[in-house]
RNA sequence: GGAGAGGUGGCCGAGUGGCCGAAGGCGCUCCCCUGCUAAGGGAGUAUGGGUUUAAAGCUCAUCGAGGGUUCGAAUCCCUCCCUCUCCGCCA
């Protein structure tokens, strides 16, 4: 959510600044909502305190014995009207509070215009591409003939857009997850936290995913009203939920690995084939609660940190700045990274790093008190996939795939599969 | 799943209709006293919002959440959530 304050006092710039992000703030529907709020406000408050301080003197008189008749009729039609100024104001509220929970985050200064993914800018482009002299198979040709990636399989077990691994790549899918771990937790100073797998509304809402992405998620249908995490960034972040950190203990930085889960409404007809777009999938996450003069900084080492593990695997990438109309809704600046896919012939999304700045934050009420201030700020939350498990996977066997039909093994990997060095399918 | 007890500020804990945003204690901050240590005295110490910006002032809301009763609710009623104890079940 923007602040209420600068959209109260600076719309115009609001505005301009969302056009970026190819989104049409609706000016004048605000303003007026926002002018009525206010003088319905100023009245409302006016007449619950007229309220308070005549019903305190009404608990005077009646410890003094005296009569309290007059001072209750003086007081008669005053809950009505208030009842009716309350409600008015209420609903007001609503509306301009279901208006605004829908405006996205304005992008950061140096994002740059763009209408979509063909708009994003090309910031660095790191190892070199692997080169075949036979035409290289995708991972679907190399791994899904045997029993090794079975999407048939899954299909019977659950449905279309799941996969199921056996024997060796199972493992090697498993490897990559505590390796990420490992580096993250001992390299680059990130605390393992685990987390639940269903989140209610709240934390939603505090993340952006609610109330604009509803058809995303996939819905536990009963009374609980729980939803299955699109990511573990939805449960890492609300820890901050309500929370007031203290600045000793800024900034904090959590890797976690969970199964995403995504209904990916919309998606039919994309990626139908193999594990790039899956119901389900693992990831590794990074988050970040930091100081908002440090988010940018942090932004940098949290995208570096996702760069690590595509350098230690020798997986060539590419690092894209998201242009206005490509950046998420909650956003404020992104960077993707893009993996190299011999089999498709090009980079394919396999980290995005975000700043969000303080749009989360004001979702959720995360702050931090400032030591300057002494008083409780809203904190700036950052995240980043580090790595997608199964589109690495994917990057693996298409890279390391050998003319005989084998995959080799990452030199990084071999210690987390017992020194394997070859897959053979 | 069954039975019971609870949820109050950073923590402990009082409060069962008005004088309560909330006693008291602990912790923390500042000051005083004290040649170290220990102890003692005083003051302060929740969060969010509104009021054209900031500060002050004024004001509203918040005692797990949401409704209700009432002139007035931490306190009474209803629904939900959570925690604890015992039993059952269970990885």
């Amino acid at each position: 959510m923007l602040d209420p304050k600068l959209i109260r006092n600076d719309i115009d710039n609001v505005a301009r600044r969302l056009k970026v992000k190819r989104f049409d703030l609706d000016v004048a529907a605000i303003s007026q909502l926002e002018e009525k709020r206010k003088s319905h406000q100023v009245e409302t408050e006016a007449l619950q305190s007229e309220r308070n301080s005549k019903s305190k003197s009404i608990g005077q008189a009646k410890a003094q014995g005296q009569d309290i008749a007059p001072l209750l009729a003086e007081v008669a039609s005053l809950g009505d009207r208030l009842e009716t100024s309350k409600s008015t104001l209420g609903v007001i509220q609503k509306e301009l509070n279901d208006l605004l929970l829908a405006v996205p985050n304005v992008p950061a200064e140096d994002v740059p215009a763009g209408d979509n993914e063909a708009d994003n800018h090309e910031v660095l482009v790191w190892g070199d591409l692997p080169t075949f002299d036979y035409k290289p198979l995708d991972h679907v040709e190399i791994a899904a003939d045997g029993a090794a990636l079975n999407f048939d399989l899954a299909a019977k077990i659950a449905g279309t857009r799941f996969m199921t691994l056996r024997g060796d790549l199972a493992a090697m899918h498993r490897a990559l997850i505590q390796f990420m771990l490992d580096v993250h937790i001992n390299e680059h100073n990130y605390e393992e936290v685990y987390v639940p797998y269903l989140v209610n509304r709240e934390s939603l809402m505090g993340t952006g995913q609610l109330p604009k992405f509803e058809a995303d998620l996939f819905k536990i249908n009963d009374a609980r009203e729980l939803y299955l995490i699109p990511t573990a960034e939805v449960p890492v972040t609300n820890i901050v939920r309500n929370e007031i950190i203290k600045d000793e203990d800024m900034p904090l930085k959590f890797v976690c690995h969970s199964p995403c889960f995504r209904s990916e409404a919309g998606s039919y007809g994309k990626d139908t084939k193999g594990m790039i777009r899956q119901h389900q999938f693992e990831k590794v996450e990074l988050v970040q609660m930091v100081r908002p003069e440090a988010s940018q900084q942090a932004h940098e080492e949290l995208t570096q940190h996702a760069e690590n593990i595509l350098q230690k695997l020798q997986l060539p990438y590419r690092k894209v700045i998201l242009c206005g109309g490509d950046l998420g809704f909650a956003a404020a600046k992104t960077y993707d990274l893009e993996v190299w896919l011999p089999g498709q012939d090009k980079y394919r999304e396999i980290s995005s790093c975000s700043n969000y700045r303080d749009f989360q934050s004001r979702r959720m009420q995360a702050r931090w008190r400032n030591p300057g201030t002494d008083k409780p700020e809203l904190l700036h939350t950052l995240n980043g996939s580090a790595l997608a498990v199964g589109r690495t996977l994917v990057a693996i066997l298409e890279n390391y795939q050998q003319a005989d039909g084998t995959v080799r093994v990452p030199l990084a990997l071999q210690p987390y599969m017992q020194g394997k060095q070859e897959l053979s399918f």
